[in-house]
DNA sequence: ATAAAAAAGTGTTATAAAGTGCGTTAAAAG
DNA sequence: CTTTTAACGCACTTTATAACACTTTTTTAT
């Protein structure tokens, strides 16, 4: 699942994902998508059921004591919105108004959807042309030393 | 059970739950909903019933005369309030003016619910978002170095 | 101590807003 | 030209919340 994507969002908030990943979807028999923040910049990251079963079992078991680890919760798995999803059907996705809020698409009709192997991430469309270009984007929020306990997880 | 929800608290003090935790509660057939105080921040902690037994039995089995562990179980269980819960009905509960008072909620008619996995977490909005955006809080509570017996534990 | 008043808690209903499902049209691909 | 995919619009359903009525508990005054 790679690859970029311009795709619309309806009035009600949704968006479907393009039909060439229907297949990947099936194979792996989702039947749930995970929608989030990411913790560095002004966009979602979109993982399956499947895959977020894995991340958020571990990142809940991390001490949370730990003020660092606390921040990590809290964005990713306090903002986690976890939506049906039938591969066989239209594969359409609500995004919530604050998710939205986060990654400056709350008036935008269009989006960008990029695949990242296992997981998607979604993207204002100013923004994203901002990275690609090599320029640096106001808000790069978590800057901070990692404690060791997160040093091997991947989000 | 993850994510964001700004939801309305009535004159009376109650709130509900969003439906989209309903088949949650129905599933692990809970039937209590236990608030206390989050020991770090001015904020709440919410666990189902069956969360409640496991926490609560661990943090009292714990040796007392560590003043860190000590403190932990006064906050924890020593603010506790139990709260019966009917999954299939409104899913309404009551939080108590001390709770409230605690976690800066008097006279808000709004609150931050926060679904953390197996626990949810209830915040003023205000500094809710002050917390999301990097900004510190006046009130860290429980800044200190941890004994060894609560290092697993996750509240 | 008792009665009245106030406060706290419980439950119901109505209504606006949010979310869902599906058919139709438009566009793109084969 | 045919088939598939994407986008749009509309109708229906569900959900959230404010308003109201009623019960129980607590407080106050006599």
């Amino acid at each position: 699942m790679f690859g970029f994507n311009n795709i619309s969002i309806d009035k009600k908030s949704r968006f479907s994902f393009p039909a060439k990943y229907r297949d990947a979807f099936i194979d792996s028999n989702e039947s749930q998508i995970v929608i989030t923040k990411d913790p560095q910049y002004p966009a979602l990251k979109v993982y399956l059921g499947t895959e977020w079963v894995l991340i958020s079992e571990k990142l809940s078991s991390l001490q949370g004591l730990d003020p660092v680890v606390r921040n990590l919760q809290w964005t990713i798995l306090g903002n986690a919105s976890v939506c049906d999803f039938e591969p066989k059907g239209r594969m359409q996705v609500l995004i919530s108004s604050d998710l939205k809020r986060y990654a400056q698409i709350e008036d935008a009709n269009r989006i960008c959807l990029i695949g990242m192997g296992n997981k998607f991430e979604i993207w204002n469309q100013e923004n994203w042309e901002q990275r690609q270009t090599g320029g640096s984007l106001a808000t790069e929020i978590l800057d901070i030393v990692l404690p060791e306990s997160i040093k091997d997880m991947s989000f």
